[in-house]
Parts: structure tokens; C-alpha cells; sequence
DNA sequence: GCCGTTTTCGGCCCGACTGTTTTCAGTCG
């Protein structure tokens, strides 16, 4: 069966929303939108858990919403949260998506005016039938017309392979100045998320003014949306914004903490200084007496909290707090850890540069190996290779060792999947590769149990080394195919076939929570690029930047081992 | 509604900003 923690973290936060509109104490709110938020970030089977009684188990969860979710797991409903809707008019909910609105004011707007659409409160607003309610005046009525009028249209989200290296440069620039003392990404881009709201920067300086005016006079600026002493704002000429804040030197750890986040990791961090009577904000750390005890750097700010520094990548509240106070936070893979790419095409198939120049800039990147993965024959529109040119690639690379050796030229490919689980090419000619990835490309809309029983079928063949991007999703544009993940990780793990953390920008796939279970179920994973260029063999850094965010060490992942340790590998498997 | 170096009740992050107010409430990040 598919996965219904999704499905039970939208009701949860459908509740908390209800809940906001009956004008509810904030905090009973929060407790239903952490626990929808824990229940979708975990790799746990919500239903595995409520099978085995374990419900309270999870973080958030108490007794009440364990119960709610037995009920909704059991009958597919849940009377609460019927009762709920029954109480609240239909479509008020859409009031909290405008900017300015939260659970007051739409409490105030339902209860007082009946507003319970966009429509209508546009509509009110323009009648100035709003102003007339306590704590609203013209302004707000105004900003809430221009707001309600732009719902919708909102929400653009960028994908952190366009926001990183935007964010990189800003930086490298600004610490060029020499009134900038330090300059980071902070947000979201920090963390690595896969895809990114806002374009944060955070730099420290003594002298403010002059590093807004030099960030606002960057070649890239297009327009200058605000300016101010330490706050300013910018437009970059692909149209995208840029955030920079500027802070003292001596509160830049905090500050960084702090906007780097995730909320839910800022928020339990501050809760833990609560509870020593001191108080944690942007601007330092502070005694009951408010003595600044930390705030210069962020491993001061981790320390005085008894814990170790914990790397972004991490801070999202799965339990990096608790691992860090106990001095157990993994020891994540790095780029540098890597030894060689094992997913490359050439322009044999559907890549832009010569088989050459791709093993050039491999060896440029200073890898033992690389592995030439191009497409199988059913895969016409990436131009994939007949079983005769298949020959001929092999040829030419056995000419190409000999020049590039000790470097390493593994002949891979990756073959397709077909919609049978059987693979592109006949086992004879799957077993003259040194090393096979199988990946799906076609027929993506099999029913659930149909594409679960594809990719453990492929699993089992015994040429296959590598599962390639596993899910099939596509960020921003298209959700993962229907299938069992769980089962397909455990099939991974049975069959001794390492899975594919892919780092193209819009694949990333397999997904940072996926790749944390993967490991608990002792999957090896292989961080690659996938690159179809060679400026594009630096996309593995998305790979590992994934990776780590599922808590990924380098023991984990194949390509972190040396050549020989690697030829051993794929040897063993044959 | 959850949770416990503040333990079974009484807390639950902090500060900026805006707009409403005359000292504060609501929203946002």
C-alpha cells in the first residue's frame, strides 16, 4: 500500500486551520500542525506504526491525536474533524492565505462579517465595510485589498541548483569588501533544502551602510527594491530577489543561527535556553541577568547550550538536538569525499560533450574513476545505443585506458526499465558492462503495485548494480511515480544493489528523508551527477548535499571508496 | 494539545514591524 502520512498530515493541518478560524489557543493549533509536520518528514509508516501500537511514539503526538489518527487510519474518516467542518463555513480557510490575515483577524472576519471567501473579502475590503472592526483601520483595509487581489499568484519556489550559485556569488563578492568581516547564505539555501522561498544573505560588518550600498550596486542588480541601513533588497537581472541583512560582528554566530533555521530547530533551541533561564534571539545568547554569554560564532551559540555545533544541513528538528547533545550527530559525507562519478552520458547518447572531454574534466576533478553511462536503445529521444554501438563505445574506451591510466574509465550504462521489470538490453550484453544502473524512463503512470513489482523485479536481475533515480520525481513539475518506496528500499537492500542519489537539480532523487531510512535499512547509496556536460559533473554536490541531509555518512556511499575498493565491489557482485 | 533538569499543571521562542492605538494586538519570519 501507498504511504498515507502525507494524507494524515494534510488532515492534521486541515484540523489546525479549523481550529484557527474557531479563534483556538495558539498552542493547541501548533500541537496539530508539528505533529502533521513530523509525520510527513519521517521515513516511518504512519500505518506501521499505528499496527504496532506505537502512535504516542512519535514526537508531537499525545494521546488525542493518536487517537484521531487511529480512527482516520481504521475508517477513513473521523468525526472529529467532520464536526469540525460542520462548524466552520466552507472556504474560510482560504482567508489565512492572505498576507495579514492570520487566526485573529479570520476569526474577527467570519464572526463578524460572514466574510468566508477571498472573493468576499475583496469585496468588503473595497466597500470599506472592514474598517469598521476593532484593531482594523484604512491601512490594513487597503493592504488586505491589494493582498487579496495578488492570492494565488504567489508561491513561486526556485530550485536550490539556481538559488546556490546565485547566493555563492553575492557572497564571494561581498567578502571582497573590506568593510564585510563575514558573509554566508543563510535560509533555507544554508540548509540545502531542494527547493528555496527566499534568497537570504547574512553578512557582518562594523560599517553597514557602506556594504548595503556595495551590495546594491553588484553587476547582477537590475533594480534595487529597498535599500535602508542594514535591510536592503535587490532584483537580480534573471529576475530573482536577493535578502541581505547586516549585523554586528559580534552577533553574526547568532544572527546566522538564527536565519539560517529551520524555524522548528530555532524554536526547540530557544526552548533549551529557556529552560536555563537564559534567552536565545538574532542577537545573542543571553543570562538571566542579560549578559551576553554567546554570539560571535555559531559553534559558541551550540556549545554554551551544551551541545555540539550541528551542520545546517541537519537543523531541521528530526532529532539533530537531541544527537547533538549526546555528542552523537553523524559525521556526514563531503564532496571531497568522493572518488568518482558513476553516472555520466556522453554525446554517444543524449550528453553535449565528446566521451573524452567528460573523462577529461573527471580527471580534472581529481577522481580515480568515472563511469560512461549512456542510454539503452529504447530510449529513442535520448538517442540510445544499439547493442553494435554499445560495442563500439567499449572499443574506444579500451583504447582510452591505456592513456588515462592509473585513472580509472569504467563502461556503464543506463538501461532502462521496461514497463515489465525486465531491462533494454539482452544479459549477455548487460553482463560485458563493468558496471549496469537500471532506471526507469517510460510508461510512469503504472498503477502503484504494478511500478512497485517493476523496480523489485529489476532489483533482482542479476547484472544490476545500481538503482538509478528511484522515485522518478521531478522537482516543482512532476511527484514521484506510485510505488512502495519502503518496499522497493528493502528489495535494494535484500538484493545487495546500491541506490542513486541523483544531483540534478530537479531530481534529487532519492530524497533526503528517503535517504536516511535507505541507510537504517542498510541500502548502500552512490551519490552521482548525472551529468549530460561537464560544467554539469559538479551537480554531485546536490547529490551529497542531499545525502547529508539524510544523515548520510561516507560508509554509505559507494563512490566514497578508492578505485580498488571499488573494482572489488562491482567484481564481487558478478 | 503536548510535555517534563520548569515533571502531571502551567508553561509553550523572540523580536521587528505595522497599524492601531494612547500602551497594545496581530502578523511575520
Amino acid at each position: 500500500m501507498a504511504r498515507r502520512n502525507e494524507e494524515v498530515a494534510w488532515l492534521l493541518n486541515d484540523i489546525a486551520e479549523l481550529l484557527a478560524l474557531q479563534g483556538e489557543s495558539p498552542f493547541r493549533i501548533r500541537a496539530y500542525t508539528e505533529a502533521a509536520r513530523t509525520i510527513a518528514a519521517m521515513a516511518e509508516d504512519i500505518e506501521e506504526l499505528h499496527r504496532q501500537g506505537r502512535l504516542e511514539e512519535i514526537p508531537g503526538v499525545g494521546e488525542s491525536i493518536a487517537r484521531k489518527i487511529a480512527e482516520y487510519l481504521v475508517s477513513g474518516r473521523l468525526r472529529y474533524y467532520e464536526d469540525l467542518q460542520r462548524q466552520v463555513v466552507p472556504g474560510a480557510a482560504e482567508l489565512l492565505r492572505v498576507p495579514g490575515i492570520g487566526p485573529a483577524r479570520a476569526h474577527l472576519l467570519l464572526t463578524r462579517l460572514g466574510i468566508t471567501s477571498v472573493a468576499e473579502l475583496r469585496r468588503a475590503a473595497q466597500e470599506h465595510r472592514l474598517r469598521e472592526l476593532p484593531g482594523f483601520g484604512p491601512k490594513l483595509e487597503e493592504r488586505i485589498a491589494r493582498e487579496a487581489a495578488r492570492v494565488g499568484e504567489r508561491s513561486r519556489r526556485l530550485l536550490l541548483g539556481v538559488a546556490l550559485p546565485l547566493a555563492e556569488e553575492v557572497v564571494t563578492r561581498l567578502r571582497a569588501h573590506p568593510a564585510v568581516v563575514a558573509a554566508d547564505p543563510a535560509g533555507s539555501i544554508r540548509r540545502m533544502r531542494e527547493t528555496i522561498g527566499d534568497i537570504d544573505i547574512l553578512a557582518a560588518s562594523a560599517h553597514p551602510e557602506e556594504v548595503v550600498s556595495a551590495f546594491t550596486s553588484l553587476p547582477m542588480v537590475q533594480e534595487v527594491l529597498a535599500t535602508g541601513p542594514t535591510r536592503p533588497s535587490i532584483l537580480t537581472r534573471d529576475r530573482l530577489q536577493v535578502d541581505l541583512r547586516v549585523v554586528a560582528p559580534g552577533e553574526y554566530g547568532a544572527a546566522l543561527q538564527y536565519f539560517t533555521g529551520s524555524k522548528e530547530h530555532v524554536v526547540a533551541l530557544r526552548g533549551l535556553a529557556n529552560a536555563r533561564d537564559w534567552k536565545l534571539s538574532e542577537y545573542g545568547l543571553f543570562d538571566h541577568a542579560g549578559r551576553r554569554i554567546a554570539g560571535r560564532t555559531e559553534a559558541d551559540v551550540y556549545h554554551a547550550l551544551g551541545m555540539d555545533w550541528i551542520p545546517p544541513e541537519l537543523r531541521e528538528s528530526r532529532g539533530e538536538i537531541e544527537a547533538a547533545q549526546r555528542h552523537a550527530l553523524p559525521h556526514l559525507v563531503e564532496t571531497t569525499d568522493l572518488r568518482g562519478d558513476l553516472h555520466v552520458h556522453t554525446d554517444w547518447s543524449d550528453g553535449h560533450d565528446s566521451l573524452e572531454r567528460m573523462v577529461d574534466a573527471a580527471v580534472a576533478r581529481h577522481y580515480q574513476y568515472v563511469a560512461i553511462t549512456d542510454h539503452s536503445p529504447s530510449l529513442g529521444v535520448a538517442r540510445g545505443l544499439t547493442v553494435e554501438r554499445v560495442q563500439a563505445q567499449r572499443r574506444l574506451i579500451d583504447r582510452l585506458r591505456e592513456r588515462y591510466a592509473p585513472f580509472c574509465i569504467l563502461h556503464g550504462t543506463e538501461v532502462n526499465i521496461l514497463p515489465d521489470g525486465s531491462l533494454d538490453y539482452p544479459d549477455a550484453v548487460l553482463a560485458g558492462f563493468d558496471i549496469v544502473t537500471a532506471s526507469i524512463h517510460s510508461h510512469l503512470d503504472l498503477p502503484h503495485d504494478r511500478m512497485t513489482a517493476r523496480l523489485v523485479r529489476a532489483l533482482h536481475h542479476p547484472y544490476v548494480d545500481v538503482l538509478g533515480h528511484p522515485t522518478g520525481r521531478l522537482l516543482l513539475r512532476r511527484p514521484a511515480y506510485e510505488l512502495d518506496i519502503e518496499a522497493v528500499l528493502r528489495a535494494a537492500a535484500a538484493a545487495g544493489v546500491a541506490v542513486e542519489v541523483n544531483g540534478q537539480p530537479d531530481r534529487l532523487d532519492l530524497s533526503d528523508v528517503w535517504c536516511r531510512r535507505a541507510r537504517e535499512l542498510g541500502v548502500l547509496l552512490v551519490c552521482t551527477s548525472d551529468a549530460h556536460s561537464t560544467r554539469q559533473l559538479g551537480y554531485v554536490r546536490y547529490a551529497v548535499a542531499t545525502a547529508r541531509r539524510g544523515w548520510v555518512e561516507p560508509d554509505g556511499v559507494v563512490n566514497t571508496r578508492d578505485r580498488e575498493a571499488l573494482l572489488a565491489h562491482l567484481r564481487q557482485r558478478r
